[in-house]
DNA sequence: AATTTATGTCAATACTACTGACATAATTTG
DNA sequence: CAAATTATGTCAGTAGTATTGACATAAATT
């Protein structure tokens, strides 16, 4: 009996020696590629953002009012998935360096649009850059050229909605 | 003068209406794609590490004592790319748990090999089990099947060496 | 015997997030 | 119009993950 729950692996506090493998996880290989994909993938624009006292969140921010310049703030928060005292501190030094400006609604004075300064397209496009690169010659590499392979992987790997 | 500058867009502080375009940053969609992508991706093993009353760092740190069990600390650490400082929190708390054990290393004695338990293991299979599903069902999805594209591109995204 | 290595700890700091409570102004609703 | 709701913002407290710097111990190497 013992040795059965021995064998059958029941002590949760046995040493395990073997490494996982592929048939415990399928796309074993993939989902350590991903990881390490990403990882350099943000690697580029975080150094340039240190450079200027930023943080992951600044890029993040400052990436979609560039994408939909009088964004509201609501809008912002929705799709940075935050909350808004965590979006604040953000917000507040994106503009205080001249990156975003707020601007009062027009049909709604309560909102406050958000649009990037001449400056934060600029350094959007700078933290873009690396990334564009990256991408570009990866699919170069990989033989796949402007095909949209990629993008239908990936669309399919986002949640519906 | 004023109008040349005006319309060259040399002051920063001016407003930017226009969205970034493709024309602007190459593979804008796939930056986005990657983004949303690896968010998805990220989201299932971190609801249930949040019920562990675990985070990220006991993922990425559990992940790797069972690809590689009896590795060293001083390799984990160069692997996570961070401080034994930040690691010695999360290392503890998996020890703690019972889903990491350290032995003494057998002809170097100040060395702590690192091994999942078994728990450790049955944790890191049901962290990875979304992920590898969430893989399968995109290459899937995307008529990719078992190819080997999506690793070969992702490969040429991950720096060398 | 002296130095280096592997590991660990203490303290201070930073960034990004969270919850809860509250405030103000503007819009909408009854 | 008065009341309720909405959009935004702030204050306070907490958490998780990271950093740097300093120091400690035991074991191995020189």
């Amino acid at each position: 009996m013992a040795s059965k729950m021995r064998a059958s692996g029941a002590k949760s506090d046995e040493l395990v020696i073997e490494p996982i493998s592929h048939e415990e996880i399928p796309q074993l290989a993939n989902i350590e590629l991903l990881f390490f994909a990403y990882r350099d993938f943000t690697a580029d624009p975080d150094r340039i953002l240190h450079g200027f006292g930023f943080g992951r969140a600044h890029h993040r921010a400052l990436y979609f009012v560039n994408r939909r310049p009088g964004m509201t703030v609501a809008e912002l928060l929705t799709i940075l998935g935050i909350t808004k005292q965590s979006l604040s501190r953000v917000l507040r030094q994106l503009i205080e360096a001249g990156h975003i400006r707020q601007v009062e609604g027009q049909s709604d004075r309560r909102q406050r649009l958000l649009y990037p300064t001449r400056a934060g397209r600029e350094l959007i496009l700078e933290l873009s850059r690396p990334q564009s690169r990256r991408i570009d010659k990866a699919l170069r590499n990989s033989g796949l050229g402007d095909d949209l392979i990629i993008s239908r992987f990936m669309r399919e790997m986002i949640n519906p909605k």
